[in-house]
RNA sequence: GGGCGGAUAGCUCAGCGGGAGAGCACCUGUCUUACACGCAGGGGGUCAGGCGUUCAAAUCGCCUUCCGCCCACCA
């Protein structure tokens, strides 16, 4: 073996030898029970991100350790067709070899879509795949494929018929530069510096005039009416009266509304039924017409007037030049304004009156908010339930139609003659109404979001009945990020509920995002973007995968930097050192390993504790616990005391013992594999390989064995004085180093003990010896004499004594250094004593902790009494 | 404006009722026969502030301050 791993030579290898052996792919007559994940499918145009591999490293984890606990599993890949993102990467492709979409039509652009994804749309499947993702991918789907188009027609076509979908006039968000209707939560709201314009509106057959406060003073020429609120007494005189809109010339009502508020501006509103979601309502209660200024590339229409053809930014700016010239215009103010973008493109968005296709949300959302009210499916952690509720609570019909190429056509034709709508799998060959031949697909492509809702079915074979719906659905965990429980989770949840009557997962475990060191959001224009695959290289995809399970507690951010990989890319080799010393030093036998030793002991009761621990956090999902035990264990607990104490068996002790230290090195190291397979997949296996046959269960891969049980003996009062031992050890360690001992000096240990653990201690004393290269012996009474000579110290209910006579030592420091130590106990014994006088302490505290407490009282008053004469003692020799 | 999370060692975070822990960083010693990607040792914290509940509070409740996120139709 090579003295430090070489991830590079072993991570490939086992890749192709997991997929080559199918070990990916459930077995479908098997008898196990299912346990089923679906991918969130990544976009065919993205590039693995941190996001992606902590993710995918989570759904890995939990895929193997189902696997490993006799689960038939399917973790089932795919990509998502990404409408817009799609295109516009596309579009910029074309926009290079100087053409745009529209010149090169519709199909021909399409065509070129799909050339694109055949050629680019494999990177990231092949990402995941050196993230060692254990998916099926046999199963692999993408949105857009035969079956999931299908899926996607039949499902549009339910909810037609359920009157479930409806197409109308409504005001929806636009983005001008993707040219497409957006939905709500594709809108990025954020926070900025605009101005609110005051501008005068003169009523008719009057000199007086309304002033209107505004935000957006290019919207006026779209102005239908101005409302006042009903009881704003200013404006009592005004009602019914018309006002004259600047510019335009237009005669329009002064209407009383409610939602005016009094306060805000003027308390008077401009009314734009076209191009603000508010006004679109008052108007079609008060009946009022809507009139577009603004169109669908962000431009002045016609009924602009002379402002037509003006981008609306620039039509602003001259519309306030034209009032003020007619002196209607009186000021502006700085004003916080609250501006929606396009999620995509970072466009401003603009609200616009257009013939739309809508999902009616509100039976589907009841659905899916008592199907998690009724704990069908559970999000993890928790806290994440409120804001599931608050979206579904409050949200408005879901705009589904796109006006883009790329994407899932929208199935519905139209009459060219009599105008009937028929909704269809195929193209009508005539009208079922008229009759007429003149039959057209409508234009529009449907929301990405529609088909990734269908994806836990979709993905499974839906709507045919497959064996894979039948034996997988609903799916057993959603692993997702925060980010996307509207976009995504809670749709499926509606569609899952509606179409297959049945929540499409059980659990729902959200993880966080991963920041960078300081916390913030990775991004390629701050340039703080940490590429996995870069970290792949450098440091391997085991140190990478340990690095974010170690660091995603539940609920909170996860702040990643190369160090931290780096560091636990150490682990990963500390592993590896550990089983090449394993490998060649030991002398393993066929014999098992009888008798025990108390270390051999306690390590397999350690071994038990973490085995336990162990599967507990992988159960609630506390990867970060996870990572943290089996980090502890192999490093601290085996490697610092089993191994080094193995040594003394191993170069100084008896063949048999040898022999027999040599097998339990095995049997620890053997079954730890197992234990963190899930989470390290290539390290472990390629050592689990490297162990004789006897300790492995005739499995041909680790990914195929059994996940460790815990073993039935119990050897916790052992364990319990092994931990004694460690202690002596460590103090023994600290006396040498505080005195400067070096290794040439001889050293006379004594240690004072009750009996019954001096025994256990008296057999072991070459553990000691081994560790400290003191000679030790125990004495079992109180240490009274020779305090002068030798350096004790307490431990526990022990304590330990060094020989240091002949040792230059600084008696004012000693004294120093006592008198601190006895002030700090003096301290501590009084504050024990002043609780334990206290009668409700007595009268109500738990038996435990009393005699808990008692019991530090009485140590603490020994250690006083040794130090009060270890001081006497150094004091008189002053002189 | 509404909601959610967070504030604990220099940094990142565990702990979530019985007198504070880890990893990294730092300092000291050490190339000892698995590993210097190592070994041994060490320093370092009024657990954001205040009030309450309790025999007992980092831990539970309330308030304040500061950070982060989500949602939102006062133009």
């Amino acid at each position: 073996m090579e003295k430090a791993y070489n991830h590079k030579e072993t991570e490939d290898k086992w890749y192709s030898f997991w997929e080559k052996n199918k070990f990916f792919t459930p077995n479908l007559n098997s008898k196990k029970p299912p346990f089923s994940m679906v991918i969130p499918p990544p976009n065919v145009t993205g590039s693995l991100h941190m996001g992606h591999a902590l993710n995918n490293t989570i759904q890995d984890i939990v895929a193997r350790y189902k696997r490993m606990k006799g689960f038939e599993v399917l973790w089932l890949p795919g990509t998502d067709h990404a409408g817009i993102a799609t295109q516009n990467v596309v579009e910029r492709e074309l926009a290079k070899e100087g053409l745009t979409r529209e010149e090169l039509g519709r199909e021909k652009f399409i065509e070129r879509v799909w050339k694109w994804k055949e050629e680019y749309g494999n990177r990231i499947i092949y990402q995941l795949k050196k993230l060692g993702s254990s998916c099926d991918w046999t199963r692999e789907r993408f949105t857009m494929d035969g079956g999931l188009s299908l899926a996607v027609k039949e499902a549009f076509i339910r909810l037609w018929n359920d009157g479930l979908i409806y197409r109308g006039d409504y005001i929806i968000n636009w983005c001008p530069r993707c040219k497409t209707a957006l939905a709500d939560i594709e809108v990025e709201s954020s926070q900025e510096n605009g101005k609110l314009y005051y501008i005068r509106y003169p009523i008719e057959g009057e000199k007086e005039y309304l002033t209107v406060a505004t935000t957006r003073p290019e919207t006026m020429l779209g102005d239908t009416a101005i409302a006042v609120n009903p009881g704003d007494e200013r404006y009592l005189k005004y009602h019914e009266k018309y006002a004259i809109l600047p510019l335009v010339g237009r005669r329009i009502p002064v209407i009383t509304h409610p939602y005016v508020e009094e306060e805000f501006g003027t308390g008077v509103l401009k009314i734009t039924p076209a191009h603000d979601f508010n006004d679109f309502e008052i108007a079609k209660s008060c009946n009022l017409p809507a009139i577009k200024v603004i169109d669908e590339e962000g431009k002045m229409t016609r009924e602009a007037g002379e402002f037509e053809g003006l981008d609306r930014f620039s039509a602003r700016e001259k519309i306030i030049e034209a009032l003020r010239e007619k002196g209607l215009f009186e000021r502006t103010e700085n004003y916080e304004i609250l501006l929606g973008r396009c999620y995509r493109c970072k466009t401003v968005v603009e609200p616009l009156l257009s013939k739309q296709w809508f999902v009616k949300t509100k039976p589907l959302a009841e659905e899916a908010l008592k199907a998690v009210q009724e704990g069908k499916t559970v999000f993890i952690p928790e806290m994440w339930t409120g804001g599931y509720y608050h979206w579904l609570n409050n949200m408005r019909d879901w705009c589904i139609s796109r006006q883009i190429w790329w994407g899932h056509r929208i199935p519905a034709y139209y009459c060219s003659d009599c105008g009937n709508i028929m909704v269809r799998k195929t193209t009508p060959k005539k009208c079922n109404n008229c009759k007429s031949e003149r039959i057209k697909q409508d234009e529009d492509v449907l929301d990405t979001w529609f088909s990734s809702a269908l994806w836990p079915f979709s993905t499974l074979g839906w709507p045919k009945k497959t064996k894979d719906l039948k034996i997988f659905y609903p799916t057993s965990l959603l692993v997702t990020g925060f980010d996307i429980i509207t976009f995504w989770v809670a749709r499926m949840m509606m569609m899952g509920l509606y179409i297959m009557k049945e929540v499409p997962f059980r659990k729902v475990y959200i993880h966080a995002l991963v920041r960078d060191a300081t916390g913030q959001k990775m991004s390629k224009t701050k340039g703080n973007v940490i590429d996995p695959l870069d970290m792949v290289e450098k440091y391997g995809t085991d140190a990478l995968r340990f690095t974010l399970t170690a660091m995603t507690a539940q609920g909170r951010d996860t702040k990643l930097s190369e160090e931290r990989i780096e560091g636990y890319k150490h682990f990963i080799n500390k592993i590896w050192n550990a089983s090449r010393f394993i490998f060649t030093a030991g002398k393993p036998s066929e014999d098992g390993f009888q008798p025990l030793t108390i270390e051999d002991k306690w390590i397999l009761t350690k071994l038990n504790e973490t085995i336990e621990k162990t599967e507990r956090a992988l159960e609630k999902y506390e990867f970060n616990i996870y990572a943290q035990e089996i980090y502890n264990f192999l490093w601290k607990e085996f490697c610092d005391w089993y191994i080094e104490i193995a040594k003394y068996h191993i170069y100084k002790g008896d063949e048999e013992k040898c022999k027999n230290t040599s097998n339990i090195l095995l049997y620890v190291l053997e079954k730890f594999l197992r234990l963190s397979h899930p989470v390290i997949p290539f390290i472990t296996e390629e050592i689990w390989n490297r162990i004789p046959e006897n300790f492995k269960s005739n499995r041909k891969s680790i990914m195929i064995a059994d996940f460790p049980q815990k073993d039935e003996y119990e050897f916790k009062t052992e364990a319990e004085v092994f931990e004694k031992i460690k202690k002596i050890v460590t103090t023994i360690r600290n006396i040498k180093s505080d005195y400067n001992i070096g290794e040439e000096r001889e050293i006379f240990c004594k240690i004072w003990a009750s009996e019954n653990i001096g025994k256990e201690i008296n057999k072991v004393l070459y553990i000691i010896s081994h560790l400290t290269g003191a000679n030790a012996e125990v004495i079992c009474e109180k240490p009274t004499k020779d305090i002068l000579n030798t350096v004790i110290r307490e431990v526990d209910d022990m304590a330990v004594g060094i020989n240091i006579e002949g040792l230059i030592i600084n008696r004012e420091n000693e004294i120093k250094k006592a008198q601190e130590a006895l002030k700090k106990a003096e301290e501590e014994l009084s504050f024990l004593m002043k609780k334990l006088s206290n009668e409700n302490f007595i009268s109500k505290a738990p038996e435990e902790v009393i005699r808990k407490t008692e019991m530090e009282a009485g140590l603490l008053s020994e250690r006083i009494k040794v130090l009060q004469e270890k001081i006497k003692i150094l004091s008189e020799m002053k002189g």
